[in-house]
DNA sequence: TACTTTTCTTAACCTACATCAACTTCCTCC
DNA sequence: GGAGGAAGTTGATGTAGGTTAAGAAAAGTA
């Protein structure tokens, strides 16, 4: 099992005993979601946190018009949850589904919480993940609210320099808040 | 020096002993910002995180046309930082305001390290409170994508419905982003 | 290979919201 | 308590980006 990705993504910022690691990776289930395949369906509870280990997923709410809006994707070494219904277990809002045939780590809720208790290292780990999509999520919207189009695109390729050749470009255009037409147009215009 | 709130604040999360409760308290400073003045300016770098005991805080950031944009109001027994700035420890982009005369109690950076070593459950509080205020960010990121301006003024009142009769309404246009001409028209027609 | 489905492009027209400007009402502070 | 600035209103006009539609290109499927 390719157990190296995760735990260099965790080394990134503590600093787990070889004991550690195996209580942690014991914990971990794989899955395999193929393309076009759901992860997880708005109005599921989410049990489980996600790691992407291949391929990338898109997460993503639907309005009540019908229209597709990109929150976030996960490209490998990138963790993927609905954490609005991870927290409350309620049923959540988002859609995640694999942009091509990706691999995940699971890791449930429940043994997130053991792992709190076991091994406090992680509630350090996990505050501090958060802390960062918290910060990335408020200059979204500050972007959002101050930035045209083609200025949040140029964010965009910037931010995830490899995705722009991976991704269909309605998905760009969804995640920088535009219509697939309008953002065709705003590129031959670049 | 009134604790009680701050304390009451904790214990919706955690429990502390007597004695952890006295080094906590033991941390904080009081600060009064008078109406009008900043506790953060745009370029400084956020030392503390701040708790409201009195008055009111807003959190905005000015884009390069002089726009303000209105990121977070923090009334009574909420928290405040520029979570970018406290993490990196860079000149941050935030200001912070008081809207009223407001009483604050300061919790700095390098107080809240070792409240993280001392006293572990601080770190699950502090990841509670990150991960609740994700959740509402991501919230406000899809309403920005997918509602209008009427819904999202809608969604404000249910939110901070104290707000909505102490606040000019000018924060509250600029909160849920259109110009405050626009948004007396459209109160004129509700 | 051909067939289907999805994605991308282009064009004409539309709308939610912005901008500018002038006026009124409300605070605030001397 | 009154003067001066800030906040709110209203109207005319402008524009970024949406909608609809239809065809072209690309990619998945068999």
């Amino acid at each position: 099992m390719p157990f190296t990705l995760i735990l260099n993504n965790i080394a990134k910022h503590i600093h787990l005993t070889p004991d550690e690691q195996a209580i942690f990776t014991g914990m971990l289930r794989t899955q395999t979601v193929k393309r076009k395949q759901f992860w997880l369906s708005d109005g599921d509870i989410c049990k489980h946190s996600a790691f992407v280990t291949a391929g990338c997923l898109r997460g993503f709410t639907v309005d009540k018009n019908g229209i597709e809006h990109v929150l976030s994707f996960a490209p490998v070494d990138w963790w993927m949850a609905d954490m609005y219904s991870l927290i409350s277990q309620k049923p959540g809002i988002l859609n995640v589904e694999a942009l091509e045939d990706t691999q995940i780590l699971l890791l449930s809720k429940t043994n997130q919480e053991i792992l709190y208790k076991q091994i406090p290292k992680f509630e350090h780990f996990f505050r501090v993940l958060v802390e960062n999509s918290l910060v990335a999520s408020q200059q979204r919207l500050i972007d959002g609210l101050s930035l045209t189009a083609e200025e949040r695109y140029n964010n965009f390729c910037k931010r995830y320099p490899t995705l722009i050749y991976t991704l269909p470009q309605k998905q760009i255009a969804s995640y920088i808040g535009v219509t697939p037409e309008f953002f065709s147009r705003m590129r031959s215009k670049m």
